[in-house]
DNA sequence: CAGGATCCTTCGTGATACTG
DNA sequence: CAGTATCACGAAGGATCCTG
């Protein structure tokens, strides 16, 4: 079983913590700063809450990210990228270039 | 929905492309050169024929890989990478390397 | 504001059997 | 050797309603 080599091989382990739909999109936006719920909401507008708040919690329970609560009236959590997810720039960086010569060969294709 | 950014946004679209439970590992097992068939499943032993044939068939029609068939009894297939996935490789070493910090930190944390 | 609790559907994945 | 064809299941994702 694959499952044997999650914390072995770094592919599968990183194919696992990326398994979510939502989850490069959320460590893109938390990269450029700490955001609140509904700011993720809002950057994420075809995602529901009931999604957010469980890709969140799986995130943060994977130690990706870090949930910061402000004990007060109303509410406020901050989510914020945790150590092991700055050191996730260089991959999402790298993502993002080849995502964007990838658009570009899906252009010349449909052309 | 999120498909709107399909073709758009670099992430939407890396994502789609990786979603594949077994993209990353047969991407990296190609990196390393063309395979066979069979080869590939013995690389990759928990994967089935089924589910290799598909993963592969939707590589391929996604552009990362390509497939050769060699016209000849027994019947020979290579597949190896494209331009694009050739170009996948800085996405692979940074995985790689962050894969392989994160799980020193899952042993920091079981210890 | 930031969720929790349910219910439901879809899709990826896998097992198995068969073929040129 | 390199698949194709079916069937079936479980989990991720989503819709909806409710709460401190």
């Amino acid at each position: 079983m694959e499952k044997d080599l999650y914390g072995i091989c770094p592919y599968v382990t990183a194919q696992k913590l990326l398994t979510g739909k939502w989850t490069l999109l959320i460590m893109y936006q938390l990269s450029l700063k700490k955001m609140r719920f509904n700011e993720l909401q809002r950057a994420l507008p075809s995602l529901t809450q009931a999604t957010l708040t469980k890709q969140l919690r799986m995130m943060s329970d994977n130690g990706l990210i870090i949930r910061t609560v402000y004990d007060q009236i109303p509410p406020k959590v901050e989510y914020s990228l945790s150590e092991l997810g700055e050191r996730f720039q260089p991959v999402l960086n790298a993502i993002q270039e080849w995502g964007t010569e990838y658009i570009d060969f899906l252009k010349g294709k449909s052309s």
